[in-house]
DNA sequence: TCCGTTCGTGCAACCGGTTGCATCCCGATA
DNA sequence: TATCGGGATGCAACCGGTTGCACGAACGGA
């Protein structure tokens, strides 16, 4: 039985070639003849060979490896499924570049995080969502020139990749669908106002109303910040100063759920009385009571185009927009 | 300005040392005299420097980073948010060690990626959680001589760590608040029925009917494979056998929204005419109608576990086993 | 005063790849 | 046949740390 081969110079000695040639050969190097080369990769595969990461990473000065960043675990707000949808397709179009995936978790007040990755030569770059992270880390990240890519940022972003719904399709078919079904007074429960993605929801909302010929009403437009027990509240509250509204829209599907307990408690049947639409399409959305319609986005699409473009903006420096079609699913809640 | 800082070099001649005292006092090395270290920190500390990952991996000849290993994503399947929690605990945990976080998903028809990350110095370590492994990656996991820790596996495993939910209490404490509501014909119905847990959760489903003197009806105990789907179909095939059942311990929740669903799809009302207890405690389960009364097991503190005691066995060989309680939360489905 | 410790530090090799440049061999051209 | 060009390969330096060993100084004891 021969030694064991773990490194080049042991396939070099195999082939009885130098270290370079085998490197070279193995990295599909046009230097070395075809032959050359067929032999030494069929060595290495014989023996079951791997480049050694780090040494290569050393040589390369390059990591190889993209940092996923979300803040510090929060339970019910980032226990979303979709991020790990996003995560599954980031991970699936890293391997075809041949990244490895780094998840961190950090402290949304904290802004070295990024500098230390990128120094310590650990990661090339940052894949972040809008909604697991801050706009300060976002102003880091570019004020280090780090080449990261995000999910929901504003389309025609400067110096960063993003990949974000088609949130205005979004908003309007779920408006549209509301209006089919009858409704005629339908309210607007937005995430966070500031945010890009509401606002293109919103004017998706806005335009169905208008192709429809009604009016615009300021009173059943209101925020929430995403998590369930405020979105109950705002429906209250909602309900209170419009007892005849008889829709909703809603901007994601973990504030869907919770308005629809919370008309519930009112007393409201869903949909009867009132027909709810969420956003987002989360695995808890077919299982509730009624099964929820809302809009579906493909996470794992995202996720892999947040991961090509990045990969692209790493090795050529080129920035990228994309933005993914958004589907109403229909089930029973409107 | 001086020149950037990018190397202990460059902390070298800046201290007037040498790289060998920099590297050592930046290590915490004994051998370097107090003060020396001292100062060598504070420029270091000064200058923000941060030591190259890649260099530091080759020369030592690992790599500090640990893979957290599922399945290549199935939409509904793995995307449970107790694994977002796990892992959320599993980062924490492992950044305290200084380990890096790689999540890879493989698939499930593979065994040679664990060879490969080993191989190529890119992981020390493997995290893997039994409802996302084949049985065939834990055996070429402990064939390779891999340190890896696995969620919900056996106590007593040999070769690796374990890190498990108090699977028998969590039965046992389902079961007696079922009996407590006054429920008289209770069903189990399980994951798969070759997995440790669910044969736990069985015993202690056991034990609190033993307890309370009733019998155990073999009729009443089924199987799935954690599916809403076929969780349905069972409650249904169940139901035909035994209409007068009145509870129903489920192995997890999301099979166990299905459930409630096709109970009322079957015209029960739930709890009214069966209560359901669940297990996990997902997201989702607090905003389904009703809100599912469940076991809960901190995902956070398994992930943290799951770390430490990884790191433990890639230092010192010591491999441990764990298990976190379990907790019932009681809301409306029983 | 001399020697053996002990402590602190530096030298240089090494980890396992990559890569600029020199070299060599070959056929083609003059 | 001598020369030239270019394709194929090897040499050796380098990436940025870590570490075994040698070395020098300060110290205590005999």
């Amino acid at each position: 039985m021969a030694d064991a081969v773990h490194t080049i110079a042991d396939i070099a000695r195999l082939a009885g070639v130098s270290k370079s040639t085998v490197s070279r050969a193995l990295n599909g190097s046009p230097l070395i003849g075809a032959e050359t080369r067929e032999r030494i990769q069929a060595i290495a595969a014989e023996h079951r060979f791997q480049l050694n990461a780090p040494a290569r990473n050393l040589s390369r000065k390059q990591s190889n490896a993209v940092a996923f960043v979300t803040y510090a675990y929060k339970k019910g707000l980032v226990a979303d499924g979709f991020l790990l949808e996003v995560m599954s397709g980031v991970s699936s179009g890293l391997a075809d570049e041949g990244y490895d995936l780094l998840v961190v978790h950090v402290d949304p007040e904290d802004t070295d995080w990024a500098r230390l990755y990128l120094e310590s030569g650990r990661a090339d770059g940052f894949i972040l969502m809008q909604a697991t992270c801050t706009e300060r880390h976002i102003q880091a990240l570019r004020a280090l020139g780090a080449p990261f890519s995000l999910w929901g940022g504003p389309p025609g972003a400067h110096g960063y990749c993003s990949v974000t719904g088609d949130s205005f399709t979004g908003g309007r078919l779920a408006t549209e669908h509301l209006l089919a079904r009858g409704c005629e007074r339908i309210a607007f429960l937005g995430g966070f106002e500031v945010e890009r993605e509401v606002g293109e929801r919103y004017a998706g909302y806005q335009a169905a109303l208008a192709a429809a010929g009604r009016p615009l009403e300021a009173g059943l437009v209101v925020y929430g910040d995403y998590s369930p027990a405020l979105a109950a509240t705002r429906i209250r509250e909602l309900l209170e100063r419009e007892p005849d509204l008889d829709g909703v829209f809603v901007n994601s599907d973990v504030m869907a759920l919770a308005v629809m307990d919370a008309l519930r408690g009112e007393g409201r049947r869903v949909p009867d009385d009132v027909a709810v639409v969420g956003y987002d399409d989360v695995a808890a959305a077919q299982y509730s009571n009624p099964p929820l319609t809302t809009i579906s986005q493909n996470g794992p699409l995202a996720g892999r185009l947040l991961a090509q473009s990045l990969v692209q903006t790493i090795r050529t420096g080129v920035v990228s927009s994309h933005a993914i079609p958004a589907e109403l699913v229909v089930r029973s809640s409107a």
